[in-house]
RNA sequence: GCGCCCGUAGCUCAGUUGGAUAGAGCAGCGGACUUCUAAUCCGCAGGCCGCAGGUUCGAAUCCUGCCGGGCGUGCCA
């Protein structure tokens, strides 16, 4: 419609002469039911151009339109305010469209505008040294429901995890098991740590500075343990400990995101940029293009032609690449398997890193305007009004499986998809334990138990809307508010998917079951006239589609009871 | 110091890419269950959109400068 409405509007353009080939139409939804369902602002804009007041263009235009345009489909065009042209749809047109979204049914939602458009979504992408957190939860599910809502727009996607398995983390984490290990199966001298705030912890003089203290470490341990006895004290080697460790704790991972419903297409492993020497490739390639030098035996990269403030090192001194360095050949490797757009979800703190990655794919060559950063802000847990305090060093945090555990999945997934990624979320904890009203989650799924508790009931009594329905009889306030709500849900997704923005779904899906609480406060479905009782049924069957898509699209579970 | 993000009702946040009288939830106050789920609904109250300029028919939105908060500014990831 909105096409259609701006089609007729530029080809009323096109008969005059001042006004340029490429003025582009804009229609927006006004905010106030008053001014119609669609405005332009179209002839205020044109108001210096065309040398006129904006209400005398405007009632050119809409006399024009209204020439135009199909009677059956817009009811009136209207001038208003200071020129804008507001646009009435026609009742017909708004009971044809809720038809054609009750046959669409589980697809109702779904747009063409990705269509033959390909997309990597690399997400999560944390290194397996540890259980899964909190900010990794954010993360997971941002890049989980983008990756769904480009999906909705005919988008064909992949979703991949890429992470660091060559690098200084994964060696101190095999450091660690080894020292946990020695502790085990031999009898080794302990010492004590001591953190800043004067909490202690023992561990083997052979254990890292920096090592992970977590308790996971030892069961990895122990496992190891089970497993060779003490036939490992005798290699020098870290390879067992590090793809023990490598191994448990990615199935912890991968079954945290199997909780959320999250499952990639594609795990990308530093390794195998080494294995194929695409590291080094990648290294000589920017050194052709003149953008490294040598400076205190360490390879650098000249960020500072890019505006930085400093240049980065490619290359310690120890001959090992920064994680930068691979990073950049992983990236390099998106644009060679051709994808229209490589977005890749961060977290605040990678603010000032990325931007040599792409500095980087610029000298290489390729086209960076695909790759986009969907950068989050943090979160924080409130608990009694508190923020939850962390500290990752000590492995004295809240893990992503503690907070599916105490809220839910459900909830877990709403509460990080709510909010616009650029703002700091605060995770209230006892917001998302409570089972009421307070919470958002369950006001959505209660209007969609709601809905299927009627159809039960309507069951009962006989009522049937399976035949010919006359979807015209639905005339009320409230149902004309309703049904358009539940029209909009496309345009929700095509907005939600090209600003890579899941929280206008869970916005508008709140907006959904308000207008269907409000109708269901005014119109009764079961104990009416049969034939109106049938089309109210059709109404209440558009509405549960509608919150159980957008449901789907945000990953949570649309229940038929509560 | 520099870079990025944020600043909107008491609190947590939306705001359709510059539009008409700035919205919602929670908290507060007042109403509504012999009738399809009251985990609900209706009403009231609540605002210098951080501050000051600028751009234009029109600014919460764009530009500049301040103020305040967060994250960075590693040969860590």
């Amino acid at each position: 419609m909105r096409d259609a409405l701006r089609q007729h509007l530029r080809a009323i353009l096109d008969t005059y002469d001042a006004v340029p080939a490429d003025f582009e139409v804009e229609l927006e939804r006004p905010a106030q039911p008053e001014h119609g369902d669609w405005a332009t602002n179209t002839a205020m804009r044109l108001a210096s151009v065309l040398k006129n007041n904006p209400r005398a263009i405007a009632e050119e235009l809409a006399e024009a339109l209204r020439a135009r345009v199909d009677p059956n489909r817009v009811s009136a065009v209207e001038v208003a305010g200071p020129g804008f042209i507001n646009i009435r749809l026609a009742d017909t047109y708004l009971t044809d469209q809720l038809a054609s979204a009750l046959k669409a049914g589980s697809s109702f939602g779904r747009t063409t505008t990705g269509a033959g458009t390909t997309a990597i979504v690399e997400y999560v992408s944390a290194n397996p040294t540890g259980p899964l957190t909190v900010g990794h939860g954010r993360n997971a599910v941002l890049g989980d429901t983008v990756a769904t809502l480009l999906e909705w727009t005919g988008c064909d996607v992949t979703r991949e995890y890429y992470y660091n398995d060559a690098g200084r983390q994964m060696r101190v984490l095999a450091q660690s098991v080894r020292a946990r290990y020695e502790a085990l199966v031999a009898d080794v001298e302990m010492k004590t740590l001591t953190h800043e705030d004067g909490s202690t912890v023992e561990v083997p003089v052979s254990f890292p500075d920096d090592g992970y203290q977590g308790a996971y470490i030892i069961d990895i341990a122990q496992a190891l343990a089970d497993e060779h006895g003490a036939a490992l004290l005798t290699t020098d080697s870290l390879r067992p400990f590090q793809d023990k460790a490598e191994a448990v704790i990615f199935a912890e991972i991968e079954g945290t995101l199997a909780r959320l419903g999250i499952e990639m297409d594609d795990y990308f492993n530093e390794r195998r940029l080494y294995d194929d020497n695409r590291v080094n490739e990648t290294v000589e390639r920017l050194t052709e293009a003149g953008y490294t030098y040598e400076k205190d035996d360490a390879l650098w990269f000249k960020t500072t032609e890019f505006g930085k403030d400093k240049d980065t090192v490619l290359i310690k001194q120890t001959g090992e690449p920064t994680y930068r360095t691979p990073d950049i050949a992983y990236h390099a490797d998106k644009f060679e398997r051709g994808f229209d757009a490589i977005i890749d979800v961060l977290g605040a703190d990678h603010v000032a890193t990325y931007p040599d990655v792409i500095s980087a794919l610029d000298v290489l060559g390729y086209d960076t305007d695909r790759v986009e950063v969907l950068l989050y802000q943090f979160v924080t847990l409130v608990r009694g009004g508190e923020p939850v305090k962390m500290s990752t060093r000590r492995a004295n945090y809240v893990t992503l499986d503690d907070l599916i555990n105490e809220v839910t999945a459900d909830v877990t997934r709403f509460f990080f998809l709510m909010r616009s990624a650029s703002t700091h979320l605060d995770f209230d904890l006892d917001l998302a334990t409570e089972a009421s009203d307070k919470n958002p989650v369950f006001y959505l799924q209660y209007a969609h138990a709601r809905i299927c508790s009627i159809y039960d009931k309507a069951a009962e009594v006989g009522l049937d809307a399976t035949g010919d329905v006359d979807l015209t009889l639905l005339t009320h306030d409230d149902e004309t508010a309703l049904i358009k709500e539940l029209l909009r849900f496309p345009e929700v997704i095509d907005r939600a998917a090209a600003q890579r923005a899941p929280h206008h779904v869970a916005t508008y899906l709140r907006e959904v079951a308000t207008a269907f609480s409000q109708f269901y406060g005014s119109c009764h479905i079961i104990g009416e006239d049969a034939s109106l009782g049938a089309a109210r049924l059709k109404l209440a069957d558009a509405t549960r589609t509608v919150l159980r898509n957008g449901l789907t699209v945000l990953g949570i579970d649309a229940p038929a009871s509560m």
